[in-house]
DNA sequence: GTCTATAATCTGATAGAC
DNA sequence: GTCTATCAGATTATAGAC
């Protein structure tokens, strides 16, 4: 029902004391939400604990957002963030050969979903009830998206079905990793050998010199 | 901890008309509880809307499962032995070579999992708040993944690090495909260009025929 | 075996006082 | 901006009549 105009990223900064405050409020509850989510899963989330964990009423919440909705899509919009934030962290990898880059990239982004596995079935998967990202945080998500695709550019892999595929394999080594052995890492292990998979299926060209193609080695 | 020589899907038969009459019941509520899961996801399963589906009140209901988790149990064990049957299903390809046996079981099993995009998050994921299998359906899972493990032994995969791999990278295709690409075949189209590259890694001797193989024999 | 009645609790959300 | 009060409903589950 609000305008929705929001442009991806791009928060207008405070305007003065009163909107600063009001500002760092709402990162607070955006926080507890986190904590809470954590706790008692995606769905669990109650406007009343939620209240309670930042020392309100429920009802005060509404204050800062209109609706759970909104708080699901503000969670979901900073998951994004954090992602855009962890691929400009890999930048620094861009001294490595391709083939090593890519098995970087490969154990941070598996680090980066089991870290927060919450976050990851927010961002990764469909499974909150009646939840759908708004037009301004899905914008959000699908320009973070392209960044990655763009990492997979750097290291020479441009066909999108191939970047499918990669993705699809990380993702599903995270999944089961969270949901059969999360105390351990039974899938974890299984990283670098799907790495050396892959390379051999979407970019041969990198392993035409010397190859290590090392496997199991954590 | 409890005995768990429980036979799998072994369930005693009804003793008389009686119990006869009592199962059919319960097999109702457990089709009509599928339907409702399909509607409004895993989650949004109410004891109200299944009483109601099968033409019960709510309470009624708790005379055929003592809890909703008991119902969630149920559907569990149920998917599981519909996994099993999908695998026995799979014995009319015992006749092809290995490579197409495998190529064959990875498209059914996507499909499997596809096809029911609920029972697959039942089954492997953990999205389901506080529901955890009882030891007996539990035990029902593990047996079924053993008989999985044995459809893998029968075309030359033994390594359970390789079959954690493979299952890995379909449940990954899947879960993307259902995730954000329901209606259509985004991931699907994937699936033989992944079995291609698990092939190279996890069977080389199935690709060798045609080289001469000097990475030595069985 | 199904019902009515109801307990006991949780939910998201709104109105309006201060 | 936070509160009280409250709506309007949902939820699982139990007790006991018939």
């Amino acid at each position: 029902m609000a305008t929705v105009h929001a442009i991806p990223a791009a928060p207008a900064p405070p305007r003065g004391r009163r909107e600063a405050q009001r500002d760092r409020t709402r990162v607070e509850i955006l926080s507890a939400a986190w904590v809470l989510v954590r706790a008692q899963g995606l769905a669990g989330l109650s406007m009343r604990d939620l209240g309670e964990a930042v020392g309100m009423r429920a009802q005060s919440v509404y204050s800062y957002y209109p609706s759970k909705d909104a708080i699901y899509d503000a969670m979901f919009r900073q998951g994004y963030e954090e992602f855009d934030a962890w691929i400009a962290a890999g930048a620094d990898t861009a001294a490595l050969a391709p083939a090593a880059r890519f098995r970087h990239m490969a154990h941070r982004f598996f680090d980066f979903c089991t870290t927060d596995p919450v976050r990851y079935m927010l961002l990764f998967q469909r499974t909150i009830p009646g939840f759908e990202p708004s037009p301004g945080s899905y914008a959000v998500a699908l320009t973070v998206l392209d960044e990655l695709a763009d990492e997979f550019a750097a290291i020479g892999v441009t066909d999108p079905a191939a970047i499918d595929l990669a993705i699809a394999v990380f993702t599903g080594l995270t999944s089961q990793q969270i949901a059969n052995d999360p105390e351990r890492d039974r899938w974890e292990r299984l990283v670098d050998r799907a790495v050396s998979m892959l390379l051999v299926d979407l970019a041969p060209h990198l392993l035409d010199r010397t190859t290590p193609a090392t496997r199991g080695t954590t």
